[in-house]
DNA sequence: AGTAATCAGGACCATTTTAGTACCTTTTGC
DNA sequence: GCAAAAGGTACTAAAATGGTCCTGATTACT
């Protein structure tokens, strides 16, 4: 599990180079060689990076990309989010207690909760942690909420 | 991310079915039949879950399978580890720092360190939970020392 | 002993995902 | 206008996944 693809590796790759000069331009040929990577790889990386908004470009001679934010606003699981797509780890296709495998369901949702905690702690890690700069801040995972589903904390999330 | 295979899912539904009645011997198609799962779907799962000692068999006529331990003896790690096998988020074939993407390595790492810390906190996860029981054990994850790999907390952790 | 039930271990194939590439369009500086 | 550079889409090869099947080994029951 925490199975991530090697384009996520490489996004935070191309995310932590572009970290480093924070504001200058950097064109996808640019970056590409200096992650190793293949141009039209790291191009189709900024791409999918500049629509989850981590990076801006400029468009046009001269153009390029930068980081949209600095580092340390920017959360692991904001690329995440942004390089591996909502993942969802068994989709109940039939809504929920409808499906033909009832305690599929129970399970699944259990797994799914303990997921959910997972991501909000992911959210406490910036970029700039995860590139390198050690000593910035301690992020808690609690998974209280992910086993015990009968204390429903509402108002926490945006559904109420 | 942490997504996980669809097989996963199913395997962690037999424990639970398992975990019900825990003396008994359960046969492959009988827990096929209870789960919903095709017959050899079912016998693929339970072998795997044979190998990884989660549950035991017994073989030849009126055998069948039943978990090797108590259900709260067994835990969430311990599930994933088994049906997922070990999962690396990046290999970095060539060895330690001696491969032509140097920071590649440094961002793999730290997606690994917080890949051990999450799987460090599942381990406090028992299969009991998992499958409903709610209100047992109220388990936390502690990111720090995959973020900050310098402070090494030694005595933390099973060592003891 | 014979037979049927049942697990063990692979081998196999279809489908889906992933990774990488290519091509064409749009924007902008010179 | 031309060249540089991002934006978008589509395509292909390779790998992982999910599921099935077959053959052998082990044991209970008659």
């Amino acid at each position: 599990m925490l199975r991530m693809s090697k384009l996520t590796d490489y996004g935070t790759l191309i995310l932590a180079h572009l970290s480093g000069a924070d504001g200058d331009l950097h064109t996808a040929a640019d970056i590409a060689a200096r992650t190793g990577l293949g141009v039209p790889t790291a191009s189709k990386l900024l791409k999918i990076l500049g629509k989850a908004g981590l990076v801006t470009s400029v468009r046009g001679s001269q153009g390029g990309y930068q980081l949209a934010r600095p580092a340390d606003e920017i959360s692991a699981a904001e690329v995440i989010d942004a390089l591996e797509g909502p993942v969802s780890i068994t989709v109940c296709s039939s809504g929920a207690g409808n499906c033909e495998i009832e305690s599929l369901c129970l399970v699944g949702s259990a797994w799914q909760r303990i997921n959910v905690a997972i991501r909000r702690a992911l959210k406490d890690v910036s970029l700039a942690q995860l590139t390198g700069a050690p000593g910035t801040d301690y992020p808690l995972i609690d998974l209280t909420s992910a086993v015990v589903p009968e204390e429903q904390h509402l108002g926490k999330d945006g559904s109420h």
